[in-house]
RNA sequence: GGGCGCGUAGCUCAGCUGGUUAGAGCGCCGUCUUGACAUGGCGGAGGUCACAGGUUCAAGUCCUGUCGCGCCCACCA
């Protein structure tokens, strides 16, 4: 016997144990079904389950459990991702806090180690917490980036590509985090907009022979250090100020050196002054300047964000932050401070953090020609090879795509996957799968066996994230599950990473694999906290879903967030809504043991064609019909169609109106009906937990073993069990009819009493006015049911017109409670005045309609129809409001 | 500057290709501990669908504009 309430903490990790021990979650090999797969967007080793996950996991696991039950051959290939930055970062911490030392201290070779030793003890956390969600991975398939099997195709997809001449080095402005001393890709800065200052430097224009004149002109700064890196003012070549010193040099302040002035178009006119500083080695902007004019890239700071020798020795070794108030006071002195506006502008910090200003920085970098591996991805996209759900992000996408730049592959980092190149003593490179190979190669470039030494970069993370679609498949190796399962079927994520990375899988994808690696990108919401706040540790406004599946359990979570994951909209989580869901999953345990209560067994020979209660037709009917509903919203990825329509066929259907509308005929005797009812509960139960089962799959599988328990066992657990397949010939358009005439009928009379005061335990006597043949058969046979739910205590009926009506309870009531005590006179006279007002107004409105020949004329029959039916319904309701009214000031007199 | 999206009940949000009387959850009011469920039942209040025009027989839904809000990209000497 169930017991009164589900308690998800005793069930969910016993069943996933069980579906785990028993293969449940690797897919099928039977080679006749149809293969479907999804790659997991790989957590971070360093991670921890947040909300972003939650969300992103239950919608694939809501895939896979639909699509395996759906009988396809379902993989969800899982891993994890080594996090360059973010898990050398937790790894440098932890040396410093518990030994005290730094990564440089120990050695390269001891730090990786260390990492190692890291992901061992606590990489693995963020898998136990995708099992507690009832992420059905294939765990046996895990994979990691930095595995020996996916690093291998991280070096040969490199040395391909720079076989192919597409990836290259190149000494150009990167974006410096002087923290990590390591170069970002654009990707990983984010510009934030800041209240600063705009210093203007009046810089002295030089004479022919060097020396500074008393003639000024006038550049702004928001960032006064980099002027020790200038190599040039520029201006507009048709500025008529300005044309004229074009050719002529200046004096730089502090630095003291001549620099020329430039015209160039770059500088606005409308600017500032017009006039623009150039430092090369430190503007993205100024680097194209001083390209285009041969200008000398003059960098002022080290690796460390401190001034270095090239600047005047008074400014050596300051912080760059320090160096700019130097700078300032220094000019200032100079007479060569004109003034300093108040601005607000934007600054690049990095992404992670948010709070170190990324650094314009000359260096040597690795760089993928992103753009010539852009042009099959976006024409993939084009002709809709792979298409975007919702499709408005293809804009984003092509956006990105269409204007992409070089990217920087190549970090200053110890943990990550190593660059396969090698230098020989003269610098040139040698790129290879293998130290063996690249040596060998030397030999035959030198004519001799030559010493090489590797680059000591990594590569950016994202780059192996790119190969995951086919690299977890077995890439480079021919694997089985290669040719099965690639490419794959949809990838699940969140719009914020459509350029770090399904950009990346799409241009990896076709360039390797010579074919999409998805043919769907279903882009979910992203959640926010109750106020539509992006969730942050610094914020302090995480939920954690962890704490929330203890709370109220994992299909709650589950089904909270597919309720809620419309498209393209974020979701701003409040717990109440959890709450809610865990409630709906209370009534379903509770309908399942009002069943189980009731030996409502299911039984292999049901033919549920076969019932001849029409309530049961009818229920069955609503089955199928959810099923369809189900079925083409999952297809849809509709999740919050799929999981409202369930929703309300659990509770709003089965629970309020066929388990009610039954329980005469379950408390009553036996005899064929109430055997064909327990059977077909039995069966619109099962079907239930299968629909639900990819949104609740604890409760839905406790409730199946469960029954199998005491009813007939069963032949399998429910996640291997058959999507149901609707079956519209069993929807019975004329039991339906007559179910939703009883529902209608007991809810009018129930608001009927209600509105007149009726006491909720006191049964009446009811009359019905204008049954016909039908009416009457249908009556006789819902009579038990009419006098349950409606608490009635008789049934009259009359030949007068139609059917059920205030009029009538009102005049029956009136023999058992007298109006007076019950119905406050003067209110109930206003209100009613009121209501009929209201219909007349209708009425009127309804007229106007149907006097209008373009309407008539044009108007679908059925629209047309029901006006002419609500103008009829709203002329009784006025008599009969007319006729309350009137016994009212009857009973008042 | 370019792009995307939002504005519907007190709150959080659904509402697909225009078509019955605009829905849900939570909250609120009333009522009921009746043998599945108080994590519940039953009944109810609450909306000029941001605003202004337009298209249409018909607009929350389509178009234009206005106001307010959010996000992404780029730029800002």
């Amino acid at each position: 016997m169930l017991e009164k309430n589900f308690h998800p903490k005793e069930v969910e990790n016993r069943l996933y144990q069980m579906w785990e021990k028993a293969g449940a979650f690797r897919p099928s090999d039977d080679a006749s079904k149809d293969p479907y797969c999804i790659v997991i967007p790989p957590p971070n080793v360093t991670g921890r389950l947040h909300m972003g996950h939650a969300l992103n996991n239950a919608l694939q696991d809501c895939l896979i459990r639909f699509e395996r039950m759906r009988g396809k051959a379902a993989l969800w290939q899982p891993g994890t991702d080594h996090a360059g930055i973010a898990t050398q970062m937790i790894v440098e911490r932890k040396l410093m806090d518990e030994e005290g030392v730094r990564r440089l201290d120990i050695g390269r070779e001891a730090f990786l180690d260390r990492v190692w030793q890291w992901k061992a003890e606590s990489g693995g956390m963020i898998v136990d917490q995708l099992r507690r969600l009832g992420a059905t991975c294939d765990w046996s398939r895990e994979r990691f980036t930095m595995d020996e099997g996916l690093s291998r195709a991280v070096r040969e997809v490199f040395v391909r590509l720079y076989r192919d001449g597409l990836i290259y080095r190149d000494k150009r402005l990167v974006n410096w985090h002087p923290d990590l001393k390591t170069a970002l890709s654009d990707l990983e800065v984010e510009n934030i907009e800041v209240e600063g200052h705009m210093w203007h430097f009046g810089y002295p224009i030089a004479d022919q022979n060097g020396a500074p004149t008393d003639q000024r002109i006038v550049v702004a700064t928001t960032r006064p250090e980099t002027m020790l890196g200038d190599t040039a003012v520029a201006v507009h070549p048709d500025d008529e100020r300005y044309k004229h010193l074009i050719g002529s040099q200046v004096r730089l302040p502090l630095a003291d050196r001549l620099i020329p002035i430039v015209g160039d178009p770059y500088a606005d006119p409308e600017q500032g002054s017009g006039a623009v500083k150039i430092t090369p080695a430190h503007d993205f902007n100024d680097f194209e300047v001083g390209r285009r004019h041969d200008l000398p890239q003059l960098s002022i700071l080290d690796e460390a964000g401190r001034i270095n020798d090239a600047a005047p020795e008074a400014y050596h070794g300051l912080d760059r932050f320090e160096a700019r108030d130097r700078v300032v006071a220094d000019m200032r002195a100079g007479g060569f401070l004109e003034k300093i506006d108040p601005h607000t502008h934007t600054i690049p910090f990095d992404e992670k953090s948010k709070s170190v200003v990324i650094e314009p920085l000359l260096t040597d970098q690795w760089y993928l020609n992103a753009e010539k591996l852009a042009q099959p991805a976006i024409e993939a996209v084009e002709a809709g090879r792979t298409q975007f759900v919702p499709r408005n992000w293809e804009r984003t996408y092509f956006e990105w795509m269409r204007n992409i730049q070089p990217w920087c592959i190549s970090r200053q980092l110890w943990w990550g996957h190593q660059i396969p190149a090698w230098y020989g003593p003269d610098d040139h490179i040698f790129v290879a799968e293998t130290e063996a190979e690249a040596l060998s190669e030397a030999a035959r470039h030198y004519g001799a066996d030559t010493p090489l030494i590797r680059d000591p970069d990594v590569l950016d993370t994202w780059f192996s994230s790119g190969l995951w679609p086919f690299s977890t498949l077995g890439w480079p190796d021919e694997t089985a599950e290669l040719n099965r399962f690639y490419k794959t079927d949809v990838l699940v994520t969140a719009f914020d990473i459509i350029f770090f990375w399904v950009a990346r899988m799409m241009m990896m994808g076709l360039y390797v694999m010579k074919d999409v690696p998805f043919h769907t990108v279903y882009i979910h919401a992203l959640v926010r906290d109750e106020h539509g706040q992006k969730m942050s540790k610094t914020k302090g406004n995480v939920i954690d879903p962890l704490e929330l599946i203890d709370e109220y359990g994992a299909d709650a979570l589950r089904f909270t967030l597919l309720a809620m994951a419309a498209q393209g909209r974020d979701i701003k989580l409040a717990k109440s809504r959890v709450e809610g869901y865990r409630n709906f999953g209370t009534k379903l345990w509770n309908a399942a043991r009002f069943c189980e209560m009731n030996e409502c067994i299911a039984q292999p020979e049901f033919e549920p064609g076969q019932c001849q209660q029409p309530i049961n037709r009818w229920m069955i009917g609503e089955v199928q019909t959810t099923a369809l509903n189900v079925t083409e919203a999952v297809e849809g990825y509709r999740f919050n169609d799929a999981a409202g329509a369930l929703y309300r066929f659990v509770w709003n259907v089965f629970c309020d109106w066929y388990l009610e509308l039954i329980k005469p005929l379950l408390n009553g005797d036996e005899g064929e009906a109430k055997r064909e009812t327990r059977a077909a509960a039995a069966y619109v139960l099962d079907e239930t937990l299968k629909l639900l089962h990819p949104f609740m799959p604890f409760l839905t599988e406790e409730v199946w073993q469960r029954f199998g328990e005491t009813g007939h066992p069963r032949s399998g657990m429910l996640i291997n069990t058959s999507w149901p397949k609707a079956q519209t010939a069993l929807i019975d358009v004329e039991a339906r009819a007559e179910m939703e005439w009883v529902i209608g009928l007991i809810s009018e009379i129930r608001s009927v009493r209600s509105e007149v005061n009726i006491p909720a335990a006191a049964r009446i006597p009811v009359l019905l006015q204008g049954a016909d043949e039908t009416t009457r058969e249908r009556l006789e046979r819902h009579m038990d049911r009419l006098k349950t739910l409606a608490r009635l205590e008789s049934i009259k009926l009359t030949d007068a017109p139609p059917t059920g009506s205030i009029q009538a309870i009102l005049e029956e009531t009136t023999v058992h409670i007298p109006l007076k005590d019950v119905i406050d006179i003067p209110t109930e006279t206003e209100r009613l005045s009121k209501e009929i007002a209201k219909v007349t107004t209708d009425i009127d409105r309804i007229d106007a309609k149907l006097g209008n020949e373009k309407f008539v004329n044009n108007a679908p029959e059925h629209v047309v129809e029901t006006q002419r039916e609500r103008r009829e319904e709203a002329i009784l309701t006025r008599t009969k409001l007319n006729d309350a009214l009137k016994r009212l000031q009857d009973a008042a007199a």
